[in-house]
DNA sequence: TAATCTCGTGTTAGCGCTCTCATTGGGAGC
DNA sequence: GCTCCCAATGAGAGCGCTAACACGAGATTA
């Protein structure tokens, strides 16, 4: 294992001082090409590769971006992610990616704390409370902050689906098949994204005059078949459900299925996410898509703006998209 | 914005020499209680935290351990990432997980100088074959390497989930329950994985003087719905499906239930890697699960060892275990 | 033609830390 | 009481890089 060449390396070899690389490798303007090309042959013969924590420690610029993350053990966090991953990377950024639990504060300072020891440059917040939020900007408070799901802020840039409006397509698809009874199982309480899905349930119910049906659950597969069992269990059953996310409606097909409710003949299920299995179970799930690259595209766009040349914060959105598989029917006259 | 306070700030404020401060950051045995006690209270005093970019620039040390795959979309990978992370921070080092891809020579580059860049102390690779892990080995000589989801070898140590056995049990599983013809769909030909789960289902199938019946395919819900209805169409069925994955059992089903046939009762089928969904689609999908939490720890846990202390390189397994549900049933009597 | 300005490059000084070696002030051993 | 040693601390160098300034030579201006 031989010792790793440094710029002094590179400069004696192409004959030049360290300086002369160092500019070629920031690609300085005023350089010879001559000189430029001399220095890359040097580089490329010696392997060469800048030492990050040198450039680091001068220049106090990690070119990291962390990522606190609130459950990256479902599809979404986890899809956004990948899409960050990629762009950053193009950009010439890592991205290392904590994920925290948001019920214990513990968790989120270890989290911090991870992220600042390594000097990131700045941090994308998913999926996280106002409070941890707080708290990062407090601890982290040489970063840029980027927050990806929750409530839009003046203080930062912030990038959401539009999940108010998914909630509202996927609930007026279910009264124009002619559903009423229609139950919303809601995500986690606390969560932004899930609130929102259940204001646009709400909102496009009261627009159509419909009794809204709540039923508060979170994003997690058990739950949706507890629940579903609670409503098979009603004396009066509903004839839709939108559910807050696709693994609440595979729940609850399993458990209706389970009580002899079929699904759509019986039921018809609204999920939202659009998971990669939702065309492949039976009945195919008919849900809302979120574009989580373009979600993760868009949030790694901003930080690099932010980063570069600090400018007015703003609120994106990316919109959702109706998938209508066959979870859904129109609902049969006389029910 | 203030500076942020370095060890000389701390030295000054504690009346010692910025390295008896070094001395207590890394714990140091001689040193009198009451300096420590007295340099300690400077360090709170200034929120002062050691600059990691100036300690890896001296130290060559990163305490970073970043981590190669190859399909992250996929569910086993991301689960034994997850463990990973978890199991990492806890010995105080970072995670850099890059996702490349196996058939692009140029990503694999990439994701290497990537991880070179931010001088990494160790990598671990999961799923990748013998060239990417040569390359690795090449650029990355001075990181150590740990191997999971790949042959043995006796350069790493590698650390595996028992592949070959959960073939074997899958289809000993369907061997006891009667069926003779029994297909087995593979994952990608090119990956270990894949390999080893054949070589279990052929294994077993010998065992039993059964005739192997293996068709190519790959990780996808769509190659598996392809198959399912390449199945479908032949003149002869047979009564029992093995698959590399869930997710290729999932869309075999899919295939199937639209041809009418029906999953158990004229088709039994198990996956692999018992995905969180399988026990919530219908029918509940048997399964192999792989415990990828141990898998991700004991990746981890070998990484440190010989971070610490370069021992002997073993090879590790982790065991895998059926999961019966409703997908597979004993063969009807006459078929 | 002298003064000024550019371009292309070299020189020097740190960034904040740890390593190695030097230094001090007692206590043990004789 | 003297050497010797060791525990406890300090001083200085240097990790690999970039920023700031310096400098010479040719081009441009007055």
């Amino acid at each position: 294992m031989t010792r790793k060449a440094n710029i002094y390396d590179v400069a004696k070899l192409a004959g030049v001082s360290h300086q002369t690389v160092s500019r070629v490798l920031n690609n300085h303007s005023s350089l010879k090409p001559a000189t430029r090309e001399r220095v890359e042959k040097a580089i490329a013969e010696l392997h060469y590769r800048p030492n990050q924590a040198a450039r680091q420690l001068v220049t106090s610029q990690s070119n990291i971006i962390g990522i606190l993350i609130a459950g990256t053990e479902l599809f979404g966090p986890w899809a956004i992610l990948n899409a960050m991953k990629r762009e950053a990377r193009v950009a010439g950024y890592s991205i290392i990616s904590v994920s925290i639990s948001s019920d214990s504060p513990e968790s989120w300072h270890e989290g911090i704390d991870q992220l600042h020891k390594l000097d990131i440059d700045g941090v994308i917040c998913i999926n996280l409370n106002h409070q941890i939020i707080k708290e990062v900007e407090k601890s982290l408070s040489s970063a840029t902050i980027v927050i990806v799901d929750t409530e839009a802020s003046k203080k930062f840039d912030t990038v959401n689906i539009e999940n108010l409006n998914g909630g509202v397509m996927a609930t007026e698809h279910l009264i124009s098949l002619g559903h009423k009874k229609i139950v919303h199982v809601t995500g986690p309480s606390d969560g932004y994204e899930g609130q929102q899905r259940r204001f646009g349930y709400e909102k496009a119910m009261q627009k159509a005059k419909l009794k809204a049906d709540v039923i508060e659950g979170d994003w997690s597969l058990e739950t949706g078949y507890r629940i579903g069992n609670e409503i098979a269990a009603r004396k009066t059953l509903p004839t839709a459900i939108f559910t807050g996310n696709d693994h609440l409606a595979l729940g609850i097909i399993k458990a209706l299925t389970e009580n002899r409710i079929r699904v759509p003949q019986d039921m018809s299920i609204v999920g939202f996410d659009d998971i990669p299995e939702a065309s492949y179970v039976s009945p195919a799930l008919t849900s809302i898509r979120q574009d989580f690259d373009q979600l993760g595209n868009l949030a790694i766009g901003r930080m690099l703006i932010q980063l570069k040349t600090p400018t007015k914060h703003k609120a994106f959105t990316v919109p959702a998209e109706l998938v209508v598989r066959e979870s859904t029917q129109k609902l049969k006259v006389g029910k």
